[in-house]
DNA sequence: ATGACGTCCTGCCTGC
DNA sequence: TGCAGGCAGGACGTCA
């Protein structure tokens, strides 16, 4: 599932093929992903828009539109969070016996080609396009102040790689939480930081030696010094690799993000923990599954 | 007000 | 063998 890393890959690399460019024409078969406006209307706007600009934002990718029509002045911004099984790419498409194939071969030629629902046609040839096997992903049109200020947005936590992130500001978060909730709910409360998903909490608690089930508000100094560094590690770490690709994470081109093959605990239950050597658990936190050692990471 | 749980969706895996 | 049922999971809505 895309969380900051794989999020900060697919902007990074989509930056460097599609500014610039203009849409000039879109197409889906799930016209549900995009919330709003209605297709028709997000057809209609988005249609001649210029592509001016590339950012993220927790786990939502913005891209910032012109917009052709004179009518319109105000400046576009497209959201798209890919959630838990979504994937944007970039390439060409052809339709063939009703679903979409790589015009190219390439590192395309892949099953993420088979959940291609919402498709744009780039005015150089090329095509960016969402492909979503569980449909969940969501598609947001509107003008930049009205997207900027949607609660979505303007209640996320803050970014933990930015400058402000320092260690002081996160032991405030932290406190300001008077949860009784456990360590690991917290860090992917998007609220509280953003960017952080179940991948990279479970890596981030095993780096820090900190049990996911730890309740956040009896987190000491010292403790909470070890996740404050392992988040900064762990997260740089991923983005360096391009991401992990365990569930099916691709980036734009298609390929895989190499932090699967050197995670310590996500989806590992059962293998042997390179600082001890004991089993790797799994357990539930509030449905959602959890990976840790449970002899070097301590309640 | 806080936290727990259900919901969306579909491929894959398990077990009878 | 075949098929029903469970599981995966981010974020939001609902409920206690």
């Amino acid at each position: 599932m895309p969380e900051l890393p794989e999020v900060q890959t697919t902007v990074k690399d989509l930056e460097k093929k599609i500014i610039g460019l203009r849409i000039i024409d879109v197409w889906t078969d799930a016209p549900r992903l995009i919330k709003r406006p209605s297709f028709e209307t997000f057809k209609k706007q988005i249609k001649g828009a210029k592509i001016e600009k590339i950012s993220r934002r927790g786990k939502n990718i913005l891209i910032h539109l012109n917009p052709k029509s004179k009518t319109q002045k105000s400046k576009l911004i497209l959201l798209i969070h890919q959630k838990l099984t979504g994937h944007l790419l970039y390439g060409s498409w052809i339709m063939k016996e009703g679903s979409w194939t790589p015009a190219q071969k390439g590192p395309l030629e892949e099953r993420v080609n088979q959940y291609i629902h919402l498709l744009f046609f780039l005015n150089n040839g090329k095509m960016l396009a969402l492909s979503d096997l569980r449909k969940f992903a969501k598609v947001i049109l509107g003008p930049k102040e009205e997207i900027e200020n949607l609660a979505e947005l303007k209640n996320l936590g803050i970014e933990p790689l930015d400058r402000k992130f320092t260690f002081e500001k996160f032991k405030e978060i932290i406190q300001q939480t008077p949860s009784k909730r456990k360590i690991k709910q917290v860090l992917m409360d998007q609220t509280i930081i953003s960017g952080i998903g179940n991948i990279y909490s479970d890596e981030i608690l095993w780096e820090a030696k900190i049990h996911p089930f730890k309740l956040s508000y009896k987190l000491n100094n010292q403790e909470l010094k070890a996740i404050y560094q392992a988040i900064k590690k762990i997260l740089t770490k991923a983005i360096k690799l391009r991401g992990t690709s365990i569930s099916d994470f691709r980036d734009p081109r298609g390929r895989e993000g190499k932090y699967t093959e050197i995670r310590s605990v996500y989806r590992r239950e059962g293998e042997p923990c390179y600082r001890c050597g004991s089993k790797i658990k799994k357990v539930k936190i509030g449905g959602r599954s959890a990976y840790f050692c449970p002899k070097c990471q301590k309640t």
